[in-house]
DNA sequence: CCTAACTGCTGTAGCGACTGGAGCTTCAAG
DNA sequence: CTTGAAGCTCCAGTCGCTACAGCAGTTAGG
C-alpha cells in the first residue's frame, strides 16, 4: 500500500490530478487509513498507468472511461477498442491537418515581413486582408486535449 | 451602422462571441442605439475581421490583444509583431510535432491488432505496458486553441 | 394600429482537464 | 516533542467560448 504521493512518483501523474480522477470516476475511491489518507495497492497503480499513457495519446477521458470498462472485459472482442482508437487516429490527423495549413500560413506571412515600420508589416497587413477576403463562415474548431 | 446580428454576418464571428469580445477588452463598447442595442461601424467590421483571422491561426486573445494594439501604432517598428507571430509558428510547430508522434503510435498500435479477443488486443496491451516502461514524469501539455 | 416573429439585452452557468490556493490534519524523522 | 513535508477538503480560476433563462426592442405583414 502506497500514499497518493508515492502513487504520483509511480506514475507520473501529479497528485491533485490523481484526485481529480477519482472524483470524476475514472479511479475507484481510494481506501483510507486511519488517518483518512487515501492507499493505493498495485492495481491502482496499473489502472492509473493506463489512464496516464490514453492520455498521452490523446485520448479524451470520456474514451479512456470506455477503454478502462473494456479492458476489465478479456473475453469481449476488441472491435469496441479498436473503433475507440481509429476514431482518436482519425481526429488527431484531422487536427494535424489544421496545424499543417496554420503552419504554412504563418510561415509564408513571416517569410515576406521586412521588419521595417508596421505600417508596412505584411503580417498585420494579412490578419486584416485575409479576414476581409473570407467568404465562408467558420472553420472547425481545434481543441486539443493532452495531458503532460 | 449595423446591428450585433449583422456584424455578425459580415464577419462569420457569432454574437455571443462578439459580446465576449467586448466583455474581455477585444472590441472597444459599442455605441448603443435609442432602444440599448448595439451598433457598429465599418471600423468595428476591421477590426472583428482581424480578430477572427488571427483566431484562425492560433493567436490566443491575449496575442491577438498585443497584435491589435500593435497595429494600431503604425510608425512603430515591426518588430514586436514579428516577435509574437514567430512565437506563434513556435508553439504550431511544437504542437505539430507531439501530433504527429501520436499519429505514428497510434497507427501501429492499430496495425498490430488482430481484431481478437480484448485479452490480446495490442491497444490495450500497449495502454497498459508502455505507461509502465514510461519513466519520465511528464510530457508537455498539448492545449490547442482554435475557433471556427 | 396590432400582432407575431425575430433579434437583441443581461446575467449566469457550463464545457474539458486540470491547476492552484486557503486552511486545516496527519505523518515521519530527528 | 517538534518540525516540516505531505496529506485532506473545498472552492476558484484557466481558455475561449457556448447555452440558457427571462426579458425588451425591432420589423414585416395584415
Amino acid at each position: 500500500m502506497r500514499s497518493i504521493g508515492r502513487l504520483a512518483r509511480e506514475t507520473g501523474v501529479k497528485v491533485p490530478t490523481i484526485r481529480y480522477y477519482e472524483r470524476v470516476g475514472l479511479l475507484p475511491e481510494a481506501e483510507r487509513s486511519a488517518g483518512n489518507q487515501r492507499l493505493y495497492d498495485a492495481a491502482a497503480v496499473r489502472r492509473l498507468a493506463f489512464i496516464r499513457h490514453a492520455r498521452e495519446l490523446g485520448f479524451p477521458l470520456d474514451a479512456v472511461r470506455d477503454l478502462l470498462r473494456l479492458a476489465d472485459e478479456p473475453e469481449r472482442s476488441c472491435a469496441a477498442v479498436d473503433a475507440i482508437a481509429r476514431r482518436q487516429l482519425v481526429e488527431i490527423r484531422r487536427r494535424l491537418a489544421r496545424l499543417e495549413a496554420l503552419e504554412g500560413e504563418l510561415a509564408r506571412m513571416l517569410a515576406q515581413c521586412e521588419g521595417e515600420r508596421i505600417a508596412d508589416c505584411r503580417v498585420i497587413e494579412v490578419l486584416g486582408d485575409l479576414a476581409l477576403r473570407s467568404d465562408q463562415p467558420a472553420a472547425e474548431d481545434e481543441a486539443a486535449n493532452t495531458p503532460g
